[in-house]
RNA sequence: GCCCAAGUAGCUCAGGGGUAGAGCGCAUCCUUGGUAAGGAUGAGGUCGCGGGUUCAAAUCCCGCCUUGGGCUCCA
């Protein structure tokens, strides 16, 4: 009888053959089994009930257990094919798709894409749930087989699933695993592992019901998709579902309504903002920070037209690429025109309109430029996504020796905004050419090695960590994009940086060298908010609707306890107005209490509550939206105090 | 575009084959009250749009529109 060595962790250890993982632990570390859901072996993720290795050579074994990032994955995957189990137990002939742990996307923790005998509702949820848990209190195993594909091909064809048979030709060479649960029909193709059996699962809920394609393919099948998620303990998913309601509070829509901040109206067009009094003042603010910066960056402002010729949407290759996001061409005599979805070729022309020395260089062309996109209307969301919208956009057109400093100098501009915000966590990608495929990347070899190491070396000069993602830069040349995280935890990607060779090519753009030759210019597209519609939905969400003094709509209210008070409250509002506030007085005949909740509801920073007892000290009472009553001050005060966290933009 | 759900007063929603309800908001009046809702009265709706069934449709059926959740982290 031959031996197994097992090590785990600093423990080396004899097993008799054969012997199974699960035996391992057992005899290793009873404790630690209690929390393992499936374990490593030489660094491969397996079952607990698979065997050990006879291959003579020390085994290495780690657990993993259901505290862990692997383990919660396990968590998920597992409970996708439970969740597969009770659909095909509740609907007998449904056809199977994937079904894959989420661990990227906050939303949810899995999904199944499946097809079942009539369309699913929403109300068919609870059962579905209802069946699951009632199979995992079964303790229900997970088995695995492995098996021939021929033999493989031909359950799934007994069973009639093109779909899995699909994928299996697809991925199969010459042997793979299947897996049952117990006193279930489900059989899968799948990899593994999983947990041993359903009892380890629980603390899980189904979430949506949505439509999907085979293979994201809109050409095939038809799915529909049930999202859930699931987490090794009730207390985790219940705190899931509670951040989960959290977020639905600071909904940019719901907030745009209760703040009066923006609306879109159908009786206007999907998609398109109209941008209320109160979101107007924000937007202001937005834009005069921008605009400070660029001045003080040596940017110029341009304006441009919202349409132009078709012609040049053909040279510039939007005609040609971009042309299903257009909006159709409109004529005037006989020529035709359209839209703008982008700015770029329009501060190419101001470019153009005459001849460059490269000591004009850089020239840096900024415009807040409204575009519009025809974008899908299922895609369409709140001020996220919309088909009309402004883009902080500015066009540097440099020298090749100048992309790095003017890199630095976005780079610094961009960390210097987002940080006014108060978004720390800014992360940067660099997207370079590489993989497999090529996209057919213009320009030369040199061009992208120079440009790709300008973009670098600028990251690494500012000491700003990022990711270099290969074969992720467009087709015209490499980019860096920002993301930043809200104040709950969620990504978005904003601003970009974006070299192109592609552009001064087409329009043949030029600027004359100290050496008396023609050169041409590099070009570099960036925006940091992308778009200020959206960028404006993520601060409504990213404050939760209460912005900070310097953006806050209304910045100060006045309420008087007493009409008697009236004229001293708007005396008071009149001399805050004038030092540049915005104020506004509640003089309704409503007790104080109801108009302090009015203003706490409106998310004003400061009320200042008025009786007789101010106006005889000639005083006002300061209460704070968050910290409440912080007592009484002269308006002198009051207004020094305000001034400084206005004027440093302070959260 | 495709799948699921929802469209009733400005907002949030209840109701439901026999001519429309609540709370909030709004208006007027009473009240003048010290840190998150004082009281009374009143105005407000082609029940998303179009068609069908019916003596009768907001309600049932069909179509459309809009809104919301989604539409490859592949076995």
């Amino acid at each position: 009888m031959s031996e197994i060595n097992v090590k785990y962790g600093e423990n080396l250890r004899p097993f008799p053959a054969p012997a199974t993982v699960l035996d391992a632990f057992k005899a290793l570390d009873r404790d630690v089994l209690k929390r393992t859901l499936a374990a490593k072996v030489n660094g491969e993720q397996v079952d607990l009930g698979s065997s050990l290795p006879e291959t003579g050579e020390t085994v290495v074994i780690e657990p993993i257990t259901s505290d862990s990032d692997d383990g919660l994955e396990l968590i998920r995957h597992s409970t996708a094919h439970l969740l597969a189990a009770a659909i095909l137990d509740l609907f007998p002939g449904t056809k199977l798709g994937v079904g894959p742990a989420l661990m990227e996307d906050p939303r949810y923790g899995y999904y199944y894409d499946i097809i079942a005998p009539r369309q699913l509702t929403e109300a068919d949820l609870p059962v579905i749930e209802k069946k699951m848990k009632a199979m995992a209190k079964q303790n229900l195993p997970y088995r695995r087989e492995i098996v021939e594909k021929a033999r493989i091909l031909d359950i799934f064809e007994g069973r009639e699933e093109p779909l899995k048979c699909e994928l299996i030709s697809d991925k199969v060479t010459d042997t793979a695993s299947i897996y049952y649960i117990d006193n279930s029909p489900f059989i899968d193709f799948c990899l593994g592992p999983h947990v041993p059996h359903t009892g380890k699962l629980g603390a899980f809920k189904l979430l949506a019901l949505s439509g999907a394609y085979w293979k994201g393919d809109a050409t095939r099948e038809q799915m529909q998709r049930i999202y859930g998620t699931a987490f090794a303990r009730q207390e985790e998913l219940d705190a899931w579902l509670k951040q989960r309601e959290e977020a639905e509070k600071r909904d940019h829509r719901k907030l745009g309504r209760e703040l009066d901040l923006f609306s879109i109206s159908d009786d206007y067009g999907q998609g398109l903002i109209l941008w209320h009094p109160k979101g107007g003042v924000v937007r202001m603010e937005m834009e005069r920070l921008l605009r400070e910066e660029l001045e003080q960056r040596g940017y110029s402002f341009v304006f441009t037209p919202h349409i132009a010729k078709r012609a040049l949407w053909v040279t510039s290759g939007h005609e040609g690429n971009y042309s299903d996001s257009m909006y159709a061409p409109t004529s005037i005599e006989e020529e035709e025109y359209r839209l703008k979805p982008m700015n770029c070729p329009f501060h190419i022309g101001i470019y153009k309109s005459s001849p460059r020395s490269y000591r004009d260089l850089p020239q840096r062309y900024s415009e807040m430029g409204t575009v519009y996109r025809a974008e899908l209307s299922g895609t369409l969301h709140g001020l996220m996504r919309v088909r009309g919208f402004s883009v902080d956009d500015a066009h540097l057109f440099v020298r090749p020796d100048q992309v790095h400093a003017e890199v630095a100098d976005c780079l610094d501009f961009a960390i210097k905004v987002f940080d006014t915000y108060g978004f720390d966590k800014v992360k940067f990608e660099l997207s370079v050419r590489g993989g497999a495929e090529n996209k057919g990347y213009l320009g030369s070899d040199e061009d992208w090695n120079a440009a790709e190491e300008q973009l670098a070396s600028a990251l690494k000069e500012r000491g700003i960590s990022y990711e270099r993602i290969e074969g992720e830069a467009a087709f015209y040349g490499p980019k860096i994009d920002i993301k930043i995280e809200d104040a709950i935890g969620r990504v978005w990607q904003l601003g970009t940086i974006q070299l192109d060779f592609n552009l001064p090519e087409r329009f043949e753009l030029e600027f004359t060298g100290d050496d008396n030759l023609k050169h041409r210019p590099f070009m570099i597209h960036r925006a940091l908010f992308g778009s200020i519609e959206r960028f404006f939905g993520v601060l409504i969400e990213h404050y939760a609707g209460a912005f900070p003094l310097w953006l806050a709509p209304v910045q100060v209210t006045v309420l008087p306890i007493t009409d008697r008070i009236n004229e001293y409250a708007e005396q008071v509002a009149d001399e805050l107005r004038r030092a540049g506030f915005r104020v506004e007085s509640n003089t309704r005949s409503d007790k104080i209490g109801a108009k302090i909740r009015d203003a706490q509801m409106q998310k004003i920073p400061y009320m200042l509550v008025l009786g007789d007892q101010e106006l005889e000290n000639k005083q006002v009472a300061v209460r704070e939206r968050k910290q409440g009553d912080i007592g009484a001050m002269s308006l002198n005060k009051f207004k020094e105090m305000i001034t400084l966290q206005k004027e440093k933009r302070r959260l």
